[in-house]
DNA sequence: AAAAATTAATTAAACGTTTGTTTAATTTCA
DNA sequence: TGAAATTAAACAAACGTTTAATTAATTTTT
């Protein structure tokens, strides 16, 4: 095995689990079953092996919402889409997740943060021009577009962010983790397609009870 | 002044801004100004101090939600008194919000973990309880009562979570923080409310426009 | 094709700091 | 005077990083 791959994705699990600061390059090394000196080697140092983990791993997560939005389909079935693709993405590496919205939180490594934010919000502001789009056609409600994005990275942040917690409260079978189970992406999805439909739509028939 | 309580409260401000690990002893000290040692003095250890302070400031955030839910008032009432309470809280003291939440998705000290779980878990309980009786009564829709929870946190807590993200996505005007402004606690508020009104109420009447 | 030379990869050990914590001496105040 | 509060100094351990030596792989030369 490509010997720094090992190190990138160790590296990128050992941050998401203990935080930058609570993970130390010999913890990675150890893990990765890599020279210590390796990671210098490679990466120059521990903030640049960082780096690189974001680099590496937001490569993976840039999905591109452009041609979804210039798509002739009706802007509710945009919004479906965003949100299945957010909560696949979110679902997929909750880990990496964990460690973007840390730093987001964090007041260290500012370069790093800014980094962060602007590759977050390229997506939402094509998303918030989706929702404009539905309101000026007079397809959705004229609703604060800020906080609807809001609602819906929110909702799939909080059930990642808050997992130990979601496990008890979904499941009290101890033994099931949620967040490997396909049902709980399809009830994100679902419940966020609703909720949507509800919040957005003029005409709304979605009550199928 | 007395140095405990401004050890706790300059603790709780660092840990908040940068993370647990990210603060050393020596900075809360520095920032206190006291000496180094009389942190082990009064509280025995860093971990110790971290534990004193999320159960210094837990009860000021530990509302009770139970007089709330056993009166008489329609539920949806319920559940905007909730929204405004939790909107409140969460502003008022962003800090340390971020901290809760980042030993949530944190998997260092798990009896911390554990003990800010069920801090949280007992409202989510309560809440859950008044959207349930919503539903029995036929005030409500037969929504995913623990996702419609997940929702009215994740909107605020995302909202606090990418404050620097917001702050360019909400004011282009770099000098106004938006997260001091009395307006976006009450855009907060309204977007939560109108939203838990579409996605709960059978007979929504509540577009305005 | 074999040998020599050169570069790259890997290692164990050590470097100087910083870490959390403790000690022992001193000051403060009742 | 005596207990509590405060201090500067020192502690060992862990940290990120570097060094210098060794092995492995590649290239060059014969």
């Amino acid at each position: 095995m490509d010997p720094r791959e090992t190190i990138l994705s160790t590296a990128m699990k050992l941050f998401g689990e203990k935080g930058f600061e609570g993970t130390s390059v010999r913890d990675i090394a150890k893990a990765a079953d890599v020279n210590l000196a390796m990671i210098s080697y490679y990466f120059g140092s521990k903030e640049k092996l960082f780096e690189h983990v974001v680099d590496y791993k937001s490569s993976s997560i840039r999905v591109v919402f452009e041609e979804l939005a210039k798509s002739s389909i009706p802007q509710i079935e945009k919004v479906d889409k965003i949100i299945d693709s957010y909560v696949v993405r979110m679902f997929t590496n909750p880990q990496f997740h964990h460690l973007l919205h840390r730093e987001l939180s964090l007041h260290q490594r500012p370069q790093m943060h800014d980094a962060i934010t602007e590759i977050l919000l390229r997506n939402v502001v094509t998303i918030k021009g989706i929702l404009q789009s539905g309101i000026d056609s007079g397809e959705f409600k004229a609703v604060d577009t800020d906080l609807t994005i809001a609602t819906m990275l929110g909702t799939i942040n909080h059930l990642l962010i808050s997992e130990s917690m979601c496990r008890k409260l979904l499941h009290k079978n101890k033994g099931f983790n949620p967040f490997t189970s396909k049902k709980l992406k399809e009830r994100v999805s679902e419940h966020l397609k609703q909720l949507m439909r509800s919040h957005l739509l003029i005409n709304n028939k979605s009550d199928k009870r």
